[in-house]
DNA sequence: CCTACCGATCGGTAGG
DNA sequence: CCTACCGATCGGTAGG
């Protein structure tokens, strides 16, 4: 079907896709070869088995969220534009591929212990950047003293991924649901009154606030 | 295995922990079977076919959910009691078993379709008066005005069942990992602060703040 | 990177 | 609520 690269970045891909849409146990290798077009046993030769294609394709998702971590502490500024950016590019980055988040959420119910392990290697060793910053803002003034900086940034990304993964789902139970970037601008103004002490000095931080009545 | 109870409860408990521990795909009949102490054809003499087995866990979810929203709301006083009330209870009846969040987010994934329809007939009677209380907060000065209701509902509940479905492996990030209570009163706290214009007039709503290094 | 083939397991049925 | 049985599909191998 597709005819772009290689095949192993091929087989990646739409396992990716087709992973994160039926999940693990209802994707068959028969159906990822079909979407690469090549026959079953090329799959188990690159990847070895099915449980392979499964450990290369999360190790593809969290090499592309590591690659883009330094990047994005690193061009922030201070102050609220550092949050303002960093919040950003969390989002944007789950935003750009609507599968990534999914596919983290199925990850996590299906092997905790193996996620677990993969979080402690790569993203461990930026969280401190994270968790100073917040306490040196908390020293400054410019943070709430009562925020729990670790419990603050997981309900940031829980949320964040939640809302990409399931939100357009939970807001059905609206008679007027709120799109998902309705949903990601209140996440932003819930996060920036939750931590700042004074209100944002300038615009809101994305979208305007709308109201809730049709 | 288990002795108590008749057969088609037994089978819904034990589906529910299974599915919500391997996934619908990844659990087999069989299994369930097993776990019961019956033959496979005896689940598809009360379920009709393992389509019907899922169909009546997810009823029987939604079914015990939607039957403490009038609890919730009634015994409600009003301003932040009513709120804390809400909230806890929200919270209370995922945390009373830690299947229920994992079997709900797994249906989403899998069944983004059948799961929507379910919540707007369960669910979406009871939002209005959600929202009609946080508007009516908003008119009388207790609720900021940027807060967009229905968003900041749906990332409670985002938030919330996110935190009790893959918070404990997402904390792994940290290298202090924070708990799942620790993790939900920051959730409350947050709740709390991107709410109510005025900060809370007693003690804080759950668990103290603690500091975040250790 | 393919065709041909393997044993194991799947959900569901027949019949009692 | 059971035993016995069914065709279909599964992941993986042999051999080229």
């Amino acid at each position: 079907m597709e005819d772009h690269g290689d095949v192993r970045t091929r087989a990646l891909e739409a396992a990716t896709r087709l992973f994160a849409t039926a999940g693990f146990d209802g994707t068959s290798l028969q159906a990822v070869a079909e979407a690469v077009g090549v026959a079953r046993p090329t799959l188990v030769y690159h990847f070895g088995t099915k449980d392979g294609l499964r450990d290369a394709v999360l190790d593809r998702l969290l090499g592309r969220w590591q690659s883009e971590l330094p990047a994005i502490l690193a061009a922030a500024t201070t102050g609220k534009d550092r949050f303002r950016g960093a919040v950003g590019a969390l989002l944007d980055f789950f935003r750009a591929d609507p599968h990534r988040a999914r596919l983290l959420v199925r990850e996590i119910l299906d092997r905790p212990e193996v996620v677990r392990a993969r979080f402690e290697r790569h993203l461990r060793p930026w969280t401190p950047l994270l968790v100073g910053y917040v306490d040196r803002g908390r020293a400054e003034g410019r943070v709430h003293a009562q925020v729990d900086a670790e419990a603050w940034i997981l309900q940031l990304l829980v949320a964040a991924v939640g809302t990409l993964s399931t939100g357009t789902v939970a807001a059905a139970m609206f008679a007027d649901p709120p799109d998902v970037d309705r949903q990601l601008a209140e996440l932003v103004r819930i996060a920036e009154a939750s931590l700042f002490r004074v209100r944002g000095d300038a615009t809101p931080p994305s979208a305007p606030a709308r109201r809730s009545s049709a």
